[in-house]
RNA sequence: GCCGACGUAGCUCAAAGGCAGAGCGACCGCCUUGUAAGCGGUAGGUUACGGGUUCGAGCCCCGUCGUCGGCUCCA
C-alpha cells in the first residue's frame, strides 16, 4: 500500500475522531468494542446530548447503562478520595463501552490490593441509599467548590469560555455548568446519572485494572492513574461479561500462537519481528496462495521489489519529509545512504516509469506481497497486530480518469470477496474525506474520487461512516473493518487515492490526443499486513481454522502398533489427494492421541483399529466432538474436498 | 516513549533473605490400548542480562533488555 500507513498501524478499536463523523447507516455499536478499554467517543456523547429525541428501546437501554456506569464512576471516585484525604486530585470519569473509568492524580501508585479496598468501600457507599442530585452553578461558584482540584478548575475554564467540554472537544449551544452530588461526593458533571445509589447493584460491578493515562490525552501533561471498572444491571450480566473477557483471553493470538506452534517472537532477533513456524507458515502460505490466485484472476500483475532504496528515492517521494520518524536509520553503502523501505509505492512507481505508458496500457495493477519495516515505539508493539516488520498484500492501481469509477468499484468488490472468503461476513467501512487545510491538490480534484468511493460503497451495500476531514493529505480513502466472532472490530483493508506521488514522480501516460496526461494512482491493501491479518484470523477462528486453512487437516490414530502399516497406507493415499495429514504413532493410548489432536484443533481425527482394517475404512471423529463412525476412505476424501471448496 | 505490574526448566506456575521445586512436555522402558490425559523412570536451571547491599540474594537496591495492562503515537 502507499503513503497511508495509518490503516496498517491503526488501533483495532474505533478511537474518537477529531473531525465530524456522519453515519450513513448507523450501526448498533458506536462505542469502542475493545475489551476493558476503549473510550467514550464523540458520537456517543452527542447521543447523550440528544437524548430528548425519540429513541428505540435499545437506545434507551444503552442510555440507562451509561447513566449507571457514570454513576459507578462517581462512587469509585468518592472511595478513592476517602482513601487519600485532601491529597487525591480527580480528573475525568466517563462511562465507556462495557464499563467506566476515572482518572486520578494520587500521592502514590495504586496496587491491586487497593482496588479491592476501593471496591469494598464502593459497596458500602452504594448500600447507603444516596440520591444523585443535580445542581446548576455559576463558573465562580464551581471554582469555589473545586478550589483544591486543579484539573476541575481547568475544565471549568474550558466550560466557561464556552469552547470545550471535559474531553477538550468543542461544545455547541449554550453552556451550563452543573454538579452532581451524592453522599459526601460532589463532581463537576454534565450527567445524566441514576436517581440513587440503590440502582447500582453491589453484585454487578467490579474494578478491573489500573493504568497510566495522560491528562487530556496529552503526553506533555501529567500522567494520571486510571482505574477501569465495569458495572451491569445484574450479577448475571456481569458474569456474562467476565466470561466474555475470559473467552477473549483464550482466543488471544499470542497464546494460541504458542499453543498451536504457529509463530514466535525472539528476544535474540528483536521486538516486533515475527518468526513463522511451520504450522503458522502453512496457514499463511495457504492464505497467500488463495490471494495470489484471486489476484491473477482479478487482472493484477505481479511485481517484486527490493527491501532497500537510496535516500534520493525517499526524498523524492517525500517520505523523508513526512515519514522519517517511522523509518530506520540509513545504511551506508559505498558512500550512498540507503533506507529500509517503510512502503512499497516508490518501487512500483519506478516500474511504471520504466517506459512510456500509453492510454491503451491502463489500467495497470501492480501487486506485491511486499515486506516493509517501520519504527514503532516499544510500548505500542502487540503480538502480530502491531509489529516492526510486516508484509503487505499491497497493490498500486494506475488508471485514466475515465476508468477511475469502475476501477474503484472493482477493487472494493474484490476486497469484499476476499474478506468473505476468509469467513469475515460482518464488514463495515469508513470513508475519509478532504481535510480543509492539510490536503494535496485542489478541492475540486478531490470531488470525483471522493464521490466514486462513496458510490462504490453504496453499490456494494455495506454500511459506511463518513469521516469528514479525516483523510490523509494526499487523497480520500476507504477503510474496511471486520467484526470477529466475539464482535470485536479489526481494521484490515484500505483503498486510498493519491494525488501526491504522481505529481512528485511526474507520472504520465500518452493519451489519444498524443499529449501527456497524469494518471490516477490508488494504493490498496486488502488483508492489510499478513501479520495483522493472521492475528485477526487466529482470534476469529479461535485457532480452529476452517479445513482449507488448517495446517494439519487430519490426524490418523492407530489404536495399536499392528495397525501402523494400514494407517501409513491410508496416509499416503490422502496425501496423494493433496490433503495434509499426520500419523500419530506414539505408544500412547488412543484416548491421549484424540485429546492431543483435539487440543491442536485438528479438524479430522481418523481412528483405525481391527474393525476399520477389516472394513477398509477409518473411523471419523470431528473437532466438534461428533463421531461419524467408520467411513470408506473415498467417502472421506469426497467429504473433505467439498468442505475445502466451500471454505467452510 | 510515558505510568504501573512482571521476567524461575521447552510450556504453565511454586519457592517469608537460608539446599531452586511441581505438573505438563521431551527422552527411556513397560502396557497394545476403541473416541478428551495408562504406568514407571531419566534428563532438563548462570532464576532475562550487568552491577550493588549482605555471612548468605530468585527474593532487597541501581541500570539495561524484554513481556503484559493502559496512555500517547500510528497526520
Amino acid at each position: 500500500m502507499g503513503n497511508g500507513s495509518a490503516p496498517l498501524t491503526a488501533d483495532r478499536d474505533g478511537r474518537p475522531k477529531a473531525g465530524r463523523s456522519i453515519w450513513v447507516e448507523p450501526r448498533e455499536r458506536r462505542l469502542s468494542p475493545q475489551k476493558g478499554g476503549g473510550r467514550f467517543d464523540s458520537e456517543s456523547k452527542r447521543f447523550a446530548r440528544d437524548r430528548r429525541c425519540t429513541m428505540s428501546k435499545k437506545q434507551n437501554h444503552e442510555e440507562e447503562l451509561h447513566a449507571l456506569r457514570h454513576s459507578a464512576a462517581h462512587v469509585m471516585a468518592q472511595a478513592v478520595m476517602e482513601m487519600f484525604p485532601g491529597e487525591a486530585k480527580i480528573a475525568i470519569g466517563p462511562p465507556i463501552e462495557d464499563g467506566f473509568y476515572y482518572d486520578f492524580d494520587l500521592p502514590r501508585a495504586l496496587t491491586p490490593e487497593d482496588l479491592e479496598t476501593i471496591e469494598a468501600r464502593m459497596r458500602e457507599i452504594v448500600a447507603g441509599h444516596h440520591a444523585f442530585t443535580r445542581r446548576e452553578v455559576s463558573a465562580d461558584e464551581a471554582r469555589t467548590m473545586f478550589a483544591e482540584q486543579e484539573y476541575k478548575l481547568e475544565l471549568i475554564d474550558g466550560l466557561e469560555a464556552g469552547g470545550e467540554d471535559e474531553y477538550g472537544e468543542p461544545l455547541e449551544g449554550e453552556v451550563e455548568i452543573s454538579v452532581y452530588e451524592h453522599d459526601a461526593f460532589v463532581d463537576l458533571c454534565r450527567g445524566p446519572h441514576v436517581g440513587s445509589t440503590d440502582e447500582i447493584n453491589p453484585a454487578a460491578f467490579k474494578l478491573l485494572s489500573v493504568a497510566g493515562a495522560y491528562w487530556r490525552g496529552d503526553e506533555s501533561r501529567p500522567m494520571l492513574q486510571r482505574i477501569y471498572g465495569t458495572v451491569w444491571e445484574s450479577a448475571d450480566d456481569l458474569e456474562q461479561y467476565l466470561w466474555k473477557l475470559e473467552e477473549a483471553q483464550k482466543r488471544d493470538h499470542r497464546r494460541l500462537g504458542k499453543e498451536l506452534d504457529l509463530f514466535s517472537v525472539s528476544d535474540e532477533i528483536g521486538s516486533g519481528l515475527i518468526l513463522w513456524h511451520p504450522k503458522g507458515g502453512m496457514v499463511r502460505k495457504l492464505a497467500e496462495d488463495f490471494c495470489h490466485a484471486e489476484h491473477e484472476k482479478g487482472g493484477y500483475d505481479f511485481v517484486y521489489s527490493p527491501h532497500i532504496g537510496k535516500a534520493h528515492l525517499w526524498q523524492k517521494s517525500g517520505h523523508l519529509d513526512w515519514y522519517a520518524e517511522n523509518m530506520y536509520a540509513p545504511l551506508d553503502i559505498e558512500g550512498q545512504q540507503y533506507y529500509l523501505k517503510p512502503m512499497n509505492c516508490p518501487f512500483h512507481i519506478e516500474i511504471y516509469k520504466s517506459r512510456t505508458r500509453s492510454y491503451r496500457d491502463l489500467p495497470l495493477r501492480y501487486a506485491e506481497w511486499g515486506t516493509v519495516y517501520r519504527y514503532e515505539r516499544s510500548g505500542v508493539l502487540h503480538g502480530l497486530l502491531r509489529v516492526r516488520g510486516f508484509t503487505q498484500d499491497d497493490a498500486h492501481l494506475f488508471c485514466r480518469p475515465d476508468q477511475m469509477p469502475e476501477e474503484i468499484d472493482r477493487v472494493l468488490q474484490f476486497s469484499l470477496n476476499i474478506l468473505r472468503a476468509f469467513g469475515f461476513e460482518d464488514i463495515h467501512s469508513y470513508l475519509s474525506t478532504r481535510h480543509p487545510e492539510k490536503a494535496a491538490g485542489s478541492p475540486e480534484s478531490w470531488e470525483a474520487p471522493t464521490e466514486a468511493l462513496r458510490e462504490a460503497l453504496e453499490r456494494a451495500e455495506i454500511p459506511y461512516q463518513i469521516d469528514e476531514g479525516e483523510a490523509t493529505f494526499y487523497g480520500p480513502k476507504i477503510d474496511l473493518k471486520v467484526k470477529d466472532a466475539l464482535g470485536r472490530e479489526w481494521q484490515l483493508s484500505t483503498i486510498q487515492f493519491d494525488f501526491n506521488l504522481p505529481e512528485r514522480f511526474d507520472l504520465a501516460y500518452v493519451g489519444e490526443d498524443g499529449k501527456e496526461h497524469r494518471p490516477y494512482m490508488i494504493h490498496r491493501a486488502l488483508l492489510g499486513s499478513m501479520e495483522r491479518f493472521m492475528g485477526t484470523l487466529i482470534e476469529h477462528h479461535a485457532g480452529a481454522f476452517p479445513l482449507w486453512l488448517a495446517p494439519v487437516q487430519a490426524v490418523l490414530i492407530p489404536i495399536a502398533d499392528r495397525h501402523h502399516d494400514y494407517v501409513h497406507a491410508v496416509a499416503e493415499s490422502l496425501k496423494a489427494e493433496g490433503l495434509r495429514v499426520e500419523v500419530d504413532e506414539r505408544s500412547d493410548r488412543m484416548n491421549a492421541k484424540i485429546r492431543d489432536a483435539q487440543m491442536q484443533k485438528v479438524p479430522y481425527m481418523l481412528v483405525v483399529g481391527d474393525r476399520e482394517i477389516e472394513a477398509g475404512a477409518v473411523a471419523v471423529r470431528l473437532r466438534s466432538g461428533e463421531d461419524l463412525g467408520p467411513m470408506p476412505v473415498e467417502d472421506l476424501v469426497a467429504r473433505m474436498r467439498l468442505e475445502i471448496e466451500a471454505h467452510a
